[in-house]
DNA sequence: CCGGTATGTCTTTTT
DNA sequence: GACATACCGG
């Protein structure tokens, strides 16, 4: 670990009301007001509190005014959350930080003012993921290349790839230029970005990266914001990409008062660009930095704690914390071994009910899994039972297909340029303007460099369509302009209704037979009334452009069903981990991509998990599992098996982590357990789980103290031998072809290779 | 030009 | 197993 450099608190002596019940490092934090900051938080110590706090001491002591502070954070959600903290601390105040929010909206803000600098019009659109797959197919298109080889999903992520590294096209490593179509993925990329400009387009990575390009050609500019920015201050720093890094430290240059609040253990996005690193090197970026270890933990339980400090002391290369608590022991954390998916989602389901029964509020309890494909099981477990939940995250409002066609009618009326959006919605409904009539667009609105709304005027004139075409046609564009004129003198959300049913859009769901049409009749509806919550078009649009997701509806006595991902920053009382299987968690295909640094982001994502919960944490893994349709068996996952023993408790029929008697201890918890609580040994699940495996007494037990950590998986002799011909409740038979402690790998005659644990399967 | 079937894909996700 | 895209036949 290394050695914690405190800073000098400046104006230690100040005694103002919001500084009262912070406890010292904390106090720290928030005192240390000039040059470098490091804070390093772990999970629970009260990062936001210190924070904000840090914040409404620099505007409460007139250090800065709210305009010359920068704020940054990676989600609007934490961006709202830190403004509404804040107005507690010093009130309306907050209102002049017209610098606090998300590296992109801050971005687009800047670009905005200087857009001219980089080629672009201030009134640029903001594309999507969707919009950039869709435009980086095009350029394959143009090139030539093989477009099931090289994707356009490819492309674009590759593109994605060297924005997150700050590399604008020249600058890309020579070498690199043969990861994508056989050396031509610069070119792609040059054509990529001229594109862009041609539409007035910048995707979320350009924001920054035309930052970047606009303070390194304008000293001027550059010198007029670091001048600005006397106070800047960065959540989540850990999840950092190299661009923003650069952005930072280019703002820094001149006060040097950057206070950077991270938890590098709690870094999980590396696979979207973030880099470790940033957090790790931040010393030396910044000599002279204070480094503060926020290790207080105020949320969970000492076992809680030890066993996911446990977890995380398996990864390298971290910077080392050591949480503690003086809450009070509460219970073990649970791991819950089961026969398959469906069970292991009854079993939660049961548990949820029974913590229910008690007088828990189904809000404090989450199912948290390591990819939404897993949250199905539960969904219709919930339903069966009438569990009220809300998953957070699922499919996003805006990128619903019907939320992005009434967005196109209006980025096309409000911006008659945009070819992406003409595109998307110039035969839909449908008004017989099929490919053809769109080649003929295209090849027009190449030929004379226009966007394709002057090219279709143009085509309207010449005798290149059909009759019936042109007249569609014709028709299309009078209406876009007669909205845009409409689009003067009406309130946003009135045009908005009068579009969509002028246009027949809405008359085409109507009319769909499709199961799913109600459902996008009320999304229009709801788009609608978000719409009317602003006073202008362009307020609308460029909201939406930053933000995925309609203002969240509360979930009170709703359970939480999420990603880890998702789960990040948040906390529940109790907290059902499922799914801890080798393959699935880790993910497979993480591992195979990144190797040993996934795999450590992976035990990273774990250790958020843990740390989500406050009193209780159920882990569970399922022996066999149904993942796209095919029957798999499953490993419990490694970090079953790094938990520290201590601070865990097995529940699980015997045979599932395959122990003999021997090597678990004798002494059984069984009688200390309440029935009334557990009640899941008697439900039906449990009896099935019993019966299938069809072994031996079901009881839980506990580890003693004897080695470190729980040993789940290998341990113990198998009885079985090489060859043996052997039944499987779900794959059927089969023959042993190789043993590893009571790992079987099985070649079974109809579900082909297999690994199993060798109390899932008798000898045929 | 449309609607049907065949084929391929299937983390994590904010902006 | 579900969904999206791709291609083919009417």
């Amino acid at each position: 670990m290394a050695a914690a450099k405190p800073g000098t608190p400046q104006n230690q002596g100040d005694s103002a009301p919001y500084l009262e019940g912070l406890n010292d490092e904390q106090r720290t934090a928030v005192l240390t007001t000039d040059g470098p900051v490091l804070m390093l938080a772990g999970a629970g110590t009260g990062k936001t509190r210190a924070l904000t706090t840090r914040l409404a001491h620099l505007l409460h002591t007139e250090r800065a005014q709210p305009y010359q502070i920068l704020a940054v954070t990676f989600t609007n959600k934490a961006a709202r959350e830190m403004k509404e903290r804040i107005q507690t601390l010093v009130g309306d105040s907050v209102e002049g930080m017209k610098w606090l929010g998300t590296f992109h909206s801050i971005a687009a803000q800047i670009l905005r003012r200087h857009a001219e600098l980089v080629g672009l019009k201030s009134s640029f659109t903001i594309l999507d993921a969707d919009d950039q797959v869709r435009l980086a197919k095009q350029v394959i298109e143009a090139a030539n290349i093989d477009e099931k080889r090289w994707t356009g999903r490819g492309l674009a992520a590759v593109i994605d790839g060297w924005k997150n590294r700050g590399l604008v096209p020249e600058k890309v490593p020579a070498d690199e230029a043969y990861h994508f179509a056989d050396g031509k993925g610069i070119q792609l990329y040059k054509a990529y970005q001229s594109r862009m400009i041609t539409l007035n387009a910048a995707d979320f990575g350009d924001l920054l990266i035309h930052n970047l390009v606009i303070f390194q050609n304008n000293p001027d500019v550059l010198a007029e914001y670091q001048r600005r920015f006397s106070y800047m201050l960065v959540d989540e720093y850990q999840d950092t990409n190299v661009a923003q890094y650069l952005w930072l430290r280019l703002l820094a240059q001149r006060h040097k008062n950057i206070c950077c609040v991270g938890d590098d253990d709690q870094s999980i996005y590396g696979w979207r660009g973030a880099e470790v690193e940033n957090i790790l090197r931040f010393e030396k970026d910044f000599p002279g930095a204070a480094v503060i270890r926020l290790e207080r933990n105020y949320r969970s339980t000492p076992a809680i704690l030890g066993a996911a400090s446990g977890l995380i002391a398996s990864n390298k290369d971290r910077l080392g914390k050591t949480l503690w608590t003086e809450s009070e022991d509460g219970e073990k954390v649970r791991v819950r071994g089961v026969w398959d998916g469906d069970e292991e989602a009854r079993l939660i389901g049961d548990d949820i009910e029974s913590e229910q029964s008690k007088g828990r509020s189904l809000s404090d309890m989450a199912v948290l899994v390591r990819a939404s494909f897993q949250m199905r099981a539960f969904e219709e477990r919930f339903n069966t039972l009438g569990l009220a939940y809300r998953v957070v995250g699922g499919p996003r409002f805006y990128e619903r297909e019907e939320n992005r066609d009434a967005l196109a009618y209006l980025r096309l009326i409000r911006s008659p340029d945009n070819d992406l959006a003409f595109d998307r919605i110039v035969n839909k409904p449908k008004r017989g303007l099929g490919n053809k009539a769109l080649q003929v667009l295209h090849k027009i609105a190449r030929a004379q460099g226009i966007p394709l709304m002057a090219a279709s005027r143009i085509a309207l004139e010449s005798s290149e369509l059909h009759a019936a075409a042109r007249r569609s046609l014709l028709n299309f564009v009078d209406n876009v302009d007669r909205w845009a004129r409409d689009a003067k003198d009406m309130a946003p959300a009135d045009l908005a209704e009068l579009v969509l049913e002028e246009a027949g859009y809405i008359e085409m769901w109507k009319n769909s037979k499709s199961p799913q049409a109600p459902g996008k009749l009320d999304n229009l509806k709801e788009l609608i009334q978000a719409v009317s919550e602003f006073e202008t078009l362009e307020g609308y649009l460029d909201h939406v452009a930053l933000v995925s997701e309609l203002n969240e509806n509360t979930g009170d006595g709703q359970i939480w069903l999420m990603t880890l991902h998702a789960a990040k920053g948040l906390e529940f009382p109790v907290v059902f981990l499922p799914g801890w299987e080798e393959e699935i968690f880790p993910s497979k295909r993480s591992l195979d991509e990144n190797g040993n640094a996934a795999l450590e982001e992976e035990r990273r994502l774990a250790y958020v998990g843990v740390t989500r919960a406050e009193e209780s944490c159920r882990i569970s893994f399922a022996a066999n599992r149904q993942i796209y349709g095919r029957w798999q068996s499953a490993m419990p996952s490694r970090f079953i098996d790094e938990l520290p023993e201590e601070h865990v408790e097995v529940f699980s029929e015997q045979g599932l982590y395959g122990n003999t008697a021997t090597s678990f201890s004798s002494q059984s918890s069984f009688d200390n357990i309440d029935i009334k609580e557990d009640a899941y040994y008697e439900n039906p699940g449990w009896k099935r789980a019993r019966n299938a495996s069809s072994r031996g007494s079901i009881k839980p037990k506990t580890i003693d103290g004897r080695g470190k950590t729980l040993s789940i998986g290998a341990t113990g002799k198998s009885k079985f031998k090489i060859g043996t011909r052997v039944f499987h409740q779900k794959f059927g038979y089969g023959k042993i072809s190789s043993v590893e402690g009571q790992k079987l790998t099985v070649n079974f005659d109809h579900s082909g290779i297999k690994k199993v644990i060798d109390t899932f399967v008798e000898a045929a």
